[in-house]
DNA sequence: CCGAACTTACCGATCAATCGTTAAGTGCAC
DNA sequence: GTGCACTTAACGATTGATCGGTAAGTTCGG
């Protein structure tokens, strides 16, 4: 496979070190497959190859497992936002084209992650549900801003925003949904289609 | 809130009958909110004001009670969008606006068994997983095949109908996530919108 | 260069609580 | 007095979490 450490063949001592991350690993393919209460933390802990303790010397609860995970990769997509969203100019065409293409690659990316944070949402306890809420409040106004500046502006011609800006945002994060890694649609011939797709969502009209 | 023997009270005799759609109901209500794997039968059993064991006297399993939600509402969606078409002539247009329009009453009208469809179907054990399947693929060819008419009648003007296709759906179907029934915005208000986005989204010229 | 003190990274056993499911019994309508 | 619509009580299995223990690695005074 891959790097230094891996593959135990059941003679020598068990490996030492990597812990964390292969029970976060674990955990993010168990919450992805199985989902969150359907994931046991012993499934987790199977998984990563580690006893069931080990877990708990890591993290504090299976709670907190979800949280980091969700927390983390939200953190990711607001930074790819930002990064994308400073190297464009003013014009609604463009930074809608951005940030389009930016949430495209985004759920390709992270593709895992994004379909645990839209379905495990909901099992975050209110403490950390509210946390992350105002990201994702900002999430909205970034969209809404953007569109609302194109409708200002006469690029975008439609009368209500709010339903497009919802529109696009599904369909960009349906992509996590049915994108299969191995097939043969890359990742920028998907950008520039969903780029376009936004735009006609809009009425843009050059 | 509603028809005729509901409401416990604590006095005079538990109420007889009912227990079929007392339990259905609230195995549908507590589905929404939790998951199906976050959901206990006891809660089910609590919200119905019935015990754990009348549960089983109407369904086999927790499983049969999901199942049966999902199939039920699949096969109710199915209807809706067979009456729609029936009653559409060939217009590629006509076609698309119907299917929409259908699309967008269903996730509204039954809001909660769609989130529940969607969420929770990877919780259907493979036997109901399968048997659903079929529905699902022709649900599909239900919107490729009006997409690919309206292409080739040059009445839509896209290079990419399966994304098209994908973005309309995951549009109508994102609605049943974020709709409040008390807001303010009515549903052939919605229904209209989202029609005339779908036109778009396929580069509809007139 | 040594060994005591301490930290890191785990393991096995076990906890009370809850899980889905079942068996056996009860009250009421007809 | 029969059968429908339930109930109470219990089953073994599994859940998330905690316990004390321990083999390695690190630090550091002498």
């Amino acid at each position: 496979m891959s790097s230094a450490p891996a593959e135990r063949n059941g003679t020598g001592p068990p490996p030492r070190g990597g812990g964390r991350d292969a029970i976060t690993a674990a955990a993010r393919e168990s919450f992805a497959e199985r989902g969150y209460h359907g994931t046991s933390i012993r499934d987790i802990a199977r998984r990563a190859g580690l006893s069931l303790s080990a877990l708990y010397y890591w993290h504090p609860s299976k709670q907190h497992l979800l949280a980091a995970l969700i927390e983390e990769s939200t953190h990711d997509y607001f930074q790819r936002c930002d990064d994308a969203l400073r190297g464009t100019g003013d014009d609604p065409v463009d930074r809608l084209d951005a940030l389009v293409r930016v949430t495209v690659e985004y759920r390709v990316a992270r593709q895992v992650e994004s379909n645990i944070s839209t379905l495990e949402w909901r099992n975050l306890e209110p403490e950390n549900r509210e946390r992350l809420e105002g990201l994702r409040r900002s999430a909205t106004r970034l969209w809404a801003d953007i569109i609302a500046d194109g409708v200002a502006r006469g690029a975008f011609h439609i009368q209500h925003p709010d339903d497009a800006r919802r529109a696009i945002v599904a369909a960009c994060n349906a992509i996590a949904q049915w994108y299969e890694p191995g097939g043969d649609i890359t990742l920028p011939q998907l950008a520039e289609r969903y780029a376009a797709i936004a735009l006609r969502i809009v009425d843009h009209r050059a």
